[in-house]
DNA sequence: TAGATTGTTAATCGATTAACAATC
DNA sequence: TAGATTGTTAATCGATTAACAATC
């Protein structure tokens, strides 16, 4: 059955896109079944934890068998939401607006973009992946038209704040946020951070300390 | 004194950027002091934790009075490294090289750019931030020649493995990894994997949870 | 000196691991 | 049935928070 009630902790939550990538691995090697301890060695954490993990979902096992890859695959990818159909807007059609444009994972993983925004009149009008920029004062009639579940923001930190409440104020569920910057928004929009210099300050440290 | 001696969980170095960013910005504001609670609740975390974390490294502040930011700031970018002058080479020349190539955030950390490396013959001899993109022959080469600390993996999961074990055996000291995959390398590099998707599906499951 | 705030120890809380009965 | 492996409870471990003596 599993302990389906209990609230799920983010230490758990973070670990599922991990053992999605893991199972879809296996898939594509046509492996259709797989036991928490085999499982574990090829991700490098232990077997028990595998299990409590899954456990906060369901039981998706079978004693004396273990799991089916393919059912688990499916079942962890509907955990994930990636199955809704949600669409994304990127904020900022910059180096990194355009890479996270381009970037086919997010297709592959059912999340589809409708739109891109940018202050810059220079690119107004240009198109990347077919979809052309649209400038920043369409946002609103943008997001009131279509559905838009996720904002990806690639902006400098000044304007992020102001574009956030803004968007959270439109009804856009989650917030991916690339901007070096905490946001601090009042409302209950989910919000990811990705302060990549935090991460590649961790690294520094690493080597700093090893060395 | 400080606790120097035990080791520092990474549950405590990922929060050192984040002390770092907010030290920067009290600083940019002229706020010469500041305490555990006060910056505490700014941050939205314990006091507790804050002294807790510090003291992982040594006693910065002071009774009574709270800690410097100019001091404490210079302190924590020593421990992670910032100082250091690491130069780095980017692998892969496409949207997300490009975009990180081009984001003047690592540069204000102290991180210097040394070579843009890719394989596709388009786009060697072509410029990024003023740096020529060389083709992956050279690579060995010019590791060799130059000092690298760090190698940014911007390119596709198929060809990382080969060319992560490549940097490694080069004596490069750490491994930033943007590809879609765990690297598992036969070395002491450091590794700091950014799985984008990853990041991704964790904001999709938090809309797909609460709605 | 009195007030404030640290550094540090002790208490609590939560997450991970181990163990094992249930069961396929 | 016997062997394998789950789901789940109990034990352990580590991280966070609370408390307070030290001291500026």
């Amino acid at each position: 059955m599993g302990n389906r009630d209990k609230k799920v902790s983010m230490a758990v939550v973070r670990r599922l896109p991990r053992y999605y990538r893991y199972l879809g691995e296996l898939l594509k090697h046509d492996i259709t079944r797989i036991s928490s301890k085999e499982l574990s060695q090829r991700m490098g954490v232990t077997a028990s934890q595998i299990r409590q993990d899954l456990n906060c979902f369901g039981g998706f096992g079978q004693q004396g068998y273990g799991y089916s890859v393919e059912y688990l695959y499916k079942e962890i990818g509907n955990i994930l939401g990636l199955y809704n159909g949600y669409t994304t807007i990127i904020i900022g059609a910059g180096n990194l607006g355009r890479a996270l444009a381009n970037h086919s994972n997010f297709e592959k993983r059912g999340f589809k973009l409708a739109g891109i925004f940018d202050i810059s009149d220079d690119l107004i009008g240009e198109e990347v992946r077919n979809i052309e920029i649209m400038h920043m004062d369409k946002l609103d009639e943008f997001v009131k038209l279509h559905r838009v579940d996720i904002a990806v923001l690639a902006i400098p930190k000044q304007g992020v704040s102001e574009v956030a409440q803004r968007l959270a104020n439109l009804g856009v569920k989650g917030l991916w946020n690339f901007s070096y910057t905490d946001l601090n928004i009042e409302s209950d929009v989910n919000i990811e951070n990705v302060h990549l210099s935090d991460s590649l300050m961790t690294l520094s440290y690493q080597i700093t300390q090893k060395n």
